[in-house]
DNA sequence: GATGAATGAGATTTCATTCAT
DNA sequence: TATGAATGAAATCTCATTCAT
């Protein structure tokens, strides 16, 4: 490839990012549902046909910013990771760091929540397809973690599957958070604050791995 | 009230209930993005504007179809419970029956999990209130079930506020099986079959609530 | 049919009139090809999308005026006759009467020459359709013309079928219109005034006509 | 003119060329309502943008294939002139050409028609103007072939202006061949078969032509 | 020159929702 | 009450044309 070939295809990339750029700005204001392709074209300002050149549709923009959201979330897993030794403080970590994301960055777990509520018709060349991608690495953070936990026999040996084992938690955990954000009021209501719900979901989390050491 | 204003009263509850027997089918046959309230109306045999005397909108309309999945839940709830003598087998059996009604009614534990997503603005006389009050009652039974496992020495006594530890199983047993219906196909390329991942997921919360004696 | 529905009918056609109205002023100020549906709508004063409830596409916009147009073509064609007692005159007051309507109404003359220029897909229904019908009753006039023509003596009997000879004398006027219409200025460069040529043309049509009794 | 110059100069009709081969070819296939710059860009191997560099707009181009159509019929008319003697036979036999040459090379004809139907906008250099010089030029091998029938007895001496009665012969001949070819569905409901129809008009056109040699 | 990227305009469609009767 | 008509907002898509390199 020549190198203007090169830069433009850089160019492109950056073009790209920027039409990410806007759309992820108004998803953060306001939700995606209240977006609109013209508001990106505006905000990112270029025209509107242009967006349907680098997105497909609406929903591929969307699995853009999944494709972003689930990269960000595996670096925070990777930073939960590097901050502790042993495998059960890893997962535990994972944990926590998934809720604070989540604290962090609503709209990125709202695309992480809509991208796990929706099957995949995996497209080849789809940033659906790329999302799934991202969202296994992710996963892989969480089996290494675990593995290395059953390694320094701070995860029950007897666990199962590290997979297995990484899937459930991730559905356990999502499951907390997903209650959290959307249903706090209603959580009060049965006078339950969330940090408490976070903290006693990390609990039995903990509790579920460590080995019964009476 | 009179005998004939009685009458009414009944009418409009069967139109409403004809107008929701409509949406529901629909919804389990199509998705609830894909149901147009044009559709609906056909469906139901009368015209669209009439649809909004009986729904402020389409939300309205979803939460009423989420009333009688909430409900439906509840029903299977206390049958679980109902077949099982302790707090803790009771609670399992919940979990089964979680289990079983997503995968009965698929479109059921759709709104669930749509309702479970959104956050409430919890307008009075709304069915989205109405929703919220049986999913209050679903739990309920869930809470019973484990006051009574607490008390009948099948769960453990330091599992803290039975409310919360209800919540929070709810909150685990939704996210596997959203996981579980929405990402099949992902789940089964890393060696995961739904049922396995499911059966899994209920020892792991057994086990969570069953004292640590051996 | 109730008098409410009748009415409605009415309403119904008058709005499509109003839309109707407003695209055939804009195709005089500025023909067809500038006009969008925006204009259209915006001119009727109401909703892009409504246009589009009432007419397929812009397609069957410009036939329905197409349609008024043959209607009105008709019109001018019979009271041409009316004016007339032989069968010949009466046909050269049809040839008259459609140049002057051209000059009266030039983007009426624009929608017959598409008309005439696209090849028909009768799509049941169609104002595309409607506008044939219309186009089949014009025609008759003119047989109906030569017809009394030939009875009265006035045109040659061995002229032959009334049918072939009316299809020629419309097509003759009407390559002779559209020259004289799109290209005034080059025959201008020939040294040819259009009421020339349109007199000329009349003169040989009805030579074409006359039995040749000298 | 130096011969690199010359060269270039060359290069560059042949690209010029090879352009309006690719949108004629495709003109015949589809109909130039829906051939787009872009497929005539992809059939030429070029890029979209370098087709404006050759011409200002897609109307530039399509008065390019024009200029080839109407230079075609003028070679078609040559011929036809050069098998006759008398002149009547020479403009019976260019009627009968240009009959031929709309059913040879339908997209031709349809150009002839476009062109036919728009009024000049004479800007200078334009292909449009070159469009206009092969018209005349076509219409000049008519004009000769009258002035030749009127020298020689065979076309009546009183029958006017040769230029005149040229440009209405063209404008007679071109009507019928467009309704022949827009409306054959049509006709044939009337019952009127398109060879019978344009025996019919040549015979008028002749007719009208001839002494009236009782 | 030649090209890929970008624009702007317009057609069309689809809905949820509201209005007038 | 009911209903047909109407609206307004967006999503798409398709082009001709222009721009920057």
């Amino acid at each position: 490839m020549s190198y203007i070939a090169e830069r433009r295809e850089e160019e492109k990339e950056r073009r790209r990012a920027e039409i990410v750029d806007a759309a992820e700005r108004l998803y953060a204001e306001k939700g995606w549902d209240s977006v609109t392709m013209d508001q990106v074209a505006k905000r990112a300002r270029l025209s509107r046909a242009l967006l349907y050149v680098y997105f497909r549709d609406r929903d591929e923009l969307q699995f853009a910013i999944g494709e972003r959201a689930l990269e960000m979330l595996r670096m925070r897993f990777l930073e939960a990771v590097a901050q502790h030794g042993r495998g059960l403080d890893q997962v535990e970590a994972i944990g926590r760091a998934y809720m604070r994301y989540a604290q962090d960055f609503p709209h990125y777990f709202d695309v992480c929540a809509r991208f796990q509520a929706h099957s995949v018709s995996p497209e080849p060349g789809s940033n659906e397809g790329a999302c799934a991608v991202k969202g296994d690495q992710a996963i892989a953070v969480v089996v290494e973690a675990i593995r290395a936990g059953i390694a320094d026999g701070s995860i029950r040996s007897d666990i199962g599957d590290p997979g297995l084992y990484a899937v459930t938690l991730w559905a356990f955990t999502h499951g907390v958070i997903q209650l959290a954000t959307a249903k706090s009021a209603d959580l009060a209501r049965f006078g339950i604050a969330i940090p408490d719900f976070s903290e006693y979901a990390l609990s039995l989390l903990r509790a579920l791995g460590s080995p019964r050491t009476g």
